[in-house]
DNA sequence: TTTT
DNA sequence: TTTT
């Protein structure tokens, strides 16, 4: 369908260690459980009542798979956006069941930590801002966002998923 | 820093035919108005008010421009989705002067259209989400999308930028 | 939970005519299927692809839900933000079972009409911006975003729900 | 016009404690600087780079000025949510500047704070998840989110700006 | 099952 | 001017 969107934004806590399963290529899959929450106070009662909603989130992003077998830790207060997704499946009765998920998969994916826990140290400190965009056969994490070397096609598929770039950084565009 | 976001979604009508303009070693930018506006009626008077906003849009995304020159003509209703820029300028008195656009470059920007006018049919009839995701050296827009052919690595920059698939299209993922 | 969101963003096209149905105590609640999809291009095939996801979505929100029941029909394309909700019941057999529906309800929620079908004109022909933010007594759908009379506190409810406003629309704010 | 978004989201962190002005008529005003920052690796160089963008956010919903001035400060990590809007200003040659901020005002502003610091303890300890939806007249921020008695008009403003109730915490609505 |  |  033409001009379609389908975009979930969430900030929550992961409820669990994540798991991450492989699927018979190699290609890494990761589950969370994150847990949002609100509160607000009863006009009647007056107490304060507070209800949480927890979500299926998939990963199926190479890179952010890393990211998350790396420093997503039980606890961890995460950034995701990601896509609705029902797939349907059979239990064990043979009844269609549907479960809903937030896929993170392609470009338009991203997964921050916006916590300090459950970071490694090492090259990538800093949990930071680990933006989709590459899937199997994309650029390593480590090249994720990455520059072109300079001219348009130089690069190959460099700048393929790569980070958003400022304007006053491509010091070779005069405005 | 780590757990940053700067997102701008913005959803309505181009104000002009978009500029587009090249970058002296060839790369495209795509500069368009769009207009954003809310109405109310006001409480006092009754009468319906309306105010209309403004904002400048610039696309760096090389995909993006190509659908920007084909199809975005004055009028068209777009969802953009970019971040929030603000750049440094001086005025013909040497003043510093400021602008702030919303610059759609990069893995996490998304142009799309949603009515059907100024479509140039053809091969990508229907206008459709264009997502971003690639670069300078990035595969062709004619490339977006595509999936690999089959093994994780096995595509090269395949699948850089790429659409979100469905999970069930991924009939070698076992669940 | 301090610091969580919860938050769906969806453009797509309504599957069909909305139902309607209302409480006990009378308020609305309209219930909404909405289709997103995206294409790609195949990269062994060079078929071009399509996936559908269709998505459940609940208004409870009074003024959303006279929108809906006025000018919404099968086929209009929507943009509608909500939250995720998954609620928990059981089926025949007494089994538990979960849906995860898309929830326009408070403060956060908008519906908004990106095509002028299905609006049956009158004084808010347009289709329009309809933001929520007001549930069981506040305002009626005809006071939405209109301003308060002057002073802080003197407008009662006003302003509850209200429109976002300009900055220099608020003539009597001095900068 | 019909079918308009215009909508940012950012996360980020405070530069300088907020500057709180009032209106002639006793309106707060909040303004607060945010920063958001994005790093890379350069393709070429291998080095890690960085780019800081600040954000001019300004409040004009009086509950969420409210928690500004009292748990907002210096270092503190915010989402917000608000919209853009370009002013228009003379400076002191005449000549016409604009300058263009994030808006939060009205139903679909939110502010939540992503940290313990700068909170000041007490009854609302927590930080939390501090929504929009009122304005001048609006109920106070300790009514913010409480519930209506129970009949659809019984609660006057009750519910305007409320927060987003779960369906199942609405225990009488039949499904 | 998280978090405050 | 923040943060990592």
């Amino acid at each position: 369908m033409a001009g379609s969107v389908n975009k979930v934004i969430l900030i929550g806590n992961v409820g669990a260690d994540p798991e991450i399963r492989r699927t018979q290529d190699g290609r890494p899959i990761a589950n969370l459980r994150i847990a949002t929450s609100e509160s607000w106070r009863d006009r009647n009662s007056g107490e304060r009542r507070e209800k949480t909603e927890w979500h299926n989130v998939v990963v199926f992003n190479e890179g952010l798979c890393k990211v998350v077998e790396q420093y997503v830790k039980k606890g961890a207060k995460l950034y995701v956006e990601g896509q609705l997704q029902t797939r349907k499946w059979q239990d064990q009765n043979g009844n269609d069941r549907y479960t809903t998920e937030v896929v993170l998969q392609g470009f338009n994916s991203t997964l921050t930590m916006l916590d300090g826990r459950g970071e490694g140290g090492g090259e990538r400190r800093g949990g930071g801002d680990f933006g989709g965009g590459y899937g199997g056969g994309a650029p390593s994490y480590d090249d994720y966002g990455s520059r072109p070397s300079g001219g348009s096609g130089s690069g190959g598929a460099s700048r393929s998923g790569g980070s958003p770039m400022s304007r006053d950084m491509d010091d070779d565009i005069p405005f």
